[in-house]
DNA sequence: TAACAATAGTGTATAAATCACACTAATATT
DNA sequence: AATATTAGTGTGATTTATACACTATTGTTA
């Protein structure tokens, strides 16, 4: 059978937005680009997708390949197709959003990469539409994670509820009762509470949790309410 | 400045899933493709992308083509990237559904076009991945009619109480008890009650409401309440 | 080695939201 | 005039959310 003949034909991109979180600060990671244009500007983790490659593949690969970040959250979030958003030939954009957890990677992607992580308040000037595709993961992860237990893809394996909370109260810039959080989150029946604590952080230690695993994917789905009324916290 | 002058470009289209109710049952407008591959078989309103237009240009004009639909509310949902998902050759598809007043259209579409609303129960075999768009735009507006006051768009500008509520219970395909159902659809102050009644769906007759539009598009972005514990009635 | 400083951990009473539930009202039809 | 059909309304019980403050632990320091 021919091909749709008359029709034209796109590059067609991905671009990531990877949020990471050092236990205090939310932070994207950015790289400078090493091609033109913009090259040494700012910019979104984004490659081409391939003729053999789906939309999903295509992120994975393009995470992989400029960050070494492999198997972490990624999740597709909206495409962009303004006609001149790139000024040498329009591209579509597809863009996905990552939750990585930052200690497993931060030598690496400092080292093998130019990759950098960037405090979410202190963004530089973003090349193209990067800027639009930032405001909008901001909004889709703070949507989402009002809802769904995403935010524990930043956390690493072992983590305290004072860590957990300092992450809700960054992602919704807000303060929240640590006895009504704590409260909460355990209602969740989420968390599963271990014998040692963290010391680090306090003289006094406090216990780490770690994830029911079987209710963290069984319960995905279902709306869970760690923060109340997150739409009265917009900012 | 070149051209990326070494990545594939590919043809992209857009495909609307467009609901439509009819105060009974919920549907979804297919048509009958008049063009090859795959001609005289049930699909999705879809197109391919023009160099001139963005994203959102085009699923607009695809809609306003092929059944005379403007101005409906009209969302990008999902990208579709499988490499095989149109035979002929690599499509990627950018996916939006909208949500109309079923009434509005109903004889101009199936009269000047060839378009037809199917009953959402029995949607017949549809062309390429078009099915498995089907199901992600029913997940979609019920996840989001749970939050946000969007079906609204699916009825006339005056409607009834009881109208409304056979509505959320098709979507939710649930039932409400109604003393509680009022209560909390006016409890949002998103309608005004009008001092006239519908008097076709009972002897009785039901006011009708129409919405206040200042507090439905601030509101909009704000959660609101109208299904209580949305995930125990996935289905 | 005792006092201090710093963070972790816990409970209760009040207010608000949600839920379950049944009768009367209006009117077209017979 | 009786009947059938759908619209409209209120309350009490339960659950959930909120506001709020003190004790526990332990490393550091005087």
């Amino acid at each position: 059978m021919t091909k749709y003949s008359k029709q034209s034909r796109f590059l067609v991109a991905v671009d990531c937005i990877v949020f990471g979180f050092d236990g205090e600060t939310l932070k994207l990671l950015l790289i400078k680009r090493s091609f033109n244009p913009e090259k040494d500007k700012w910019s979104l983790m984004g490659g081409f997708v391939q003729a053999s490659e789906s939309l999903d593949q295509a992120a994975n690969r393009i995470l992989k390949q400029l960050t070494g970040l492999e198997g972490v959250y990624l999740e597709q979030m909206y495409s962009f197709g303004e006609t001149n958003r790139d000024p040498i030939e329009r591209t579509i954009s597809v863009s996905y959003f990552a939750l990585v957890d930052i200690h497993k990677y931060e030598k690496q992607i400092s080292t093998d990469f130019h990759a950098e992580w960037v405090p979410l308040k202190r963004i530089p000037k973003l090349i193209f539409d990067h800027q639009d595709m930032v405001e909008l993961a901001k909004k889709s992860i703070r949507y989402k994670a009002a809802l769904h237990p995403i935010l524990f893809e930043l956390l690493p394996s072992r983590f305290t509820l004072p860590q957990l909370q300092t992450l809700y109260e960054s992602v919704f810039n807000t303060s929240i009762d640590k006895r009504n959080f704590s409260k909460r989150v355990l209602a969740t029946g989420l968390l599963i509470k271990l014998n040692d604590k963290d010391k680090a952080g306090s003289k006094r230690g406090a216990y780490y949790y770690q994830l029911n695993m079987q209710k963290y994917y069984a319960n995905f789905q279902a709306f869970i309410n760690i923060i109340p009324n997150p739409d009265s916290l917009q900012n």
